[in-house]
DNA sequence: ATTTATTCAGACAAAATACTCTTAATACAA
DNA sequence: TTGTATTAAGAGTATTTTGTCTGAATAAAT
């Protein structure tokens, strides 16, 4: 696979939060929940985009994370360089180090071309964009698998009695 | 990585049998030898492209393995097929398992073109057209790293006195 | 026939990745 | 001030991937 866990669970999370109406804290568990994926694990994820100064978080009742800046102004390329480093747009096909046009193997100018354009696509989808389209019909971003888990029930239970949707 | 690690071993394997002037059997710890890579573990891999016909593999003294059709008849996409399954040209850019137009994520249109791409030069570069240009001055196809270790060593000693190249 | 060079098969080990859990820090609310 | 909801940090576990090793099967050379 191209992405890691961490950032396809890093992306999706990204891209709820800019699905959301208004930009404004939203717990981890929550985003977990509707995106079915293990809490801890997502909270260390997200840890990263923090640290990143892609998401600005707070601590206490009532906290969460955020975007930390205007989703128009943060790209698909941002986030996944944040969590898988941002050599995904530099390495190779074939995962050799340190090779270049200097002393290149026999596929490098087709791959060159073709990691340029995946770049290109990645820096110019924005947040903003993603989460547009996460808000039309028949648009999902989590796995569709196991329909009902304990996060998720965790995450209705914690709503007190409200529904769980929230946009 | 895009590519598994067998994978790409096999690619280079497949380049480097179709860069010799002749397709006869080549053992296969020459090929270790000369790409650096594990003998055991290479083994293993090129057993995966010997089942499925890609190579042919001859048992005892001066056997060894060779491309089972035309490298002009072998693409790119076939080895990593035959390695790494057809699911690497099919799967998401998020892993996402039975996703599709029905039911699709934000960014399906801009994965599945870019995924189409990719797929479109795999099939269409051969193991002809990269045998070809390996053969072209500053063209490599093994890691840089570790310029001498012991399978090559082995593999020099193994030639009995005559140099290990080949072709 | 015996020795040697090779692939085949599969058990095993090591490393990387993915995931879980526990504890601490923080901040709001009653 | 006490309780509760939340992220932060990191230890620990499980799973997958990668790599190693040993022995068997096969076939050529001696
Ligand atoms: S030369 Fe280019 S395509 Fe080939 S291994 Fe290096 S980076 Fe990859
Ligand atoms: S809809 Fe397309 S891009 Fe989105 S997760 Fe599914 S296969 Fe991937």
């Amino acid at each position: 696979m191209l992405l890691s866990k961490s950032c396809v669970y890093g992306v999706q999370a990204a891209i709820y939060m800019a699905s959301l109406p208004r930009n404004e804290y939203v717990s981890i568990q929550e985003i977990a929940g509707k995106l079915n994926i293990s809490f801890h694990f997502l909270t260390k994820v997200l840890q990263n985009l923090t640290q990143a100064k892609l998401l600005m978080s707070y601590r206490g009742p009532n906290g969460g994370v955020a975007l930390a800046r205007q989703a128009s102004d943060i790209s698909l390329a941002d986030v996944i360089e944040a969590i898988d480093g941002g050599d995904i747009f530099k390495e190779c096909l074939f995962g050799l180090p340190g090779c270049g046009v200097a002393d290149p193997c026999p596929a490098h100018e087709n791959w060159t071309s073709m990691r340029s354009r995946l770049q290109h696509l990645c820096t110019s989808l924005t947040l903003e964009e993603l989460g547009k389209r996460a808000n039309q019909l028949n648009v999902r971003l989590a796995n569709a698998d196991a329909p009902m888990n304990p996060a998720m029930l965790l995450a209705a239970i914690n709503s007190k009695g409200k529904p769980v949707e929230t946009k």
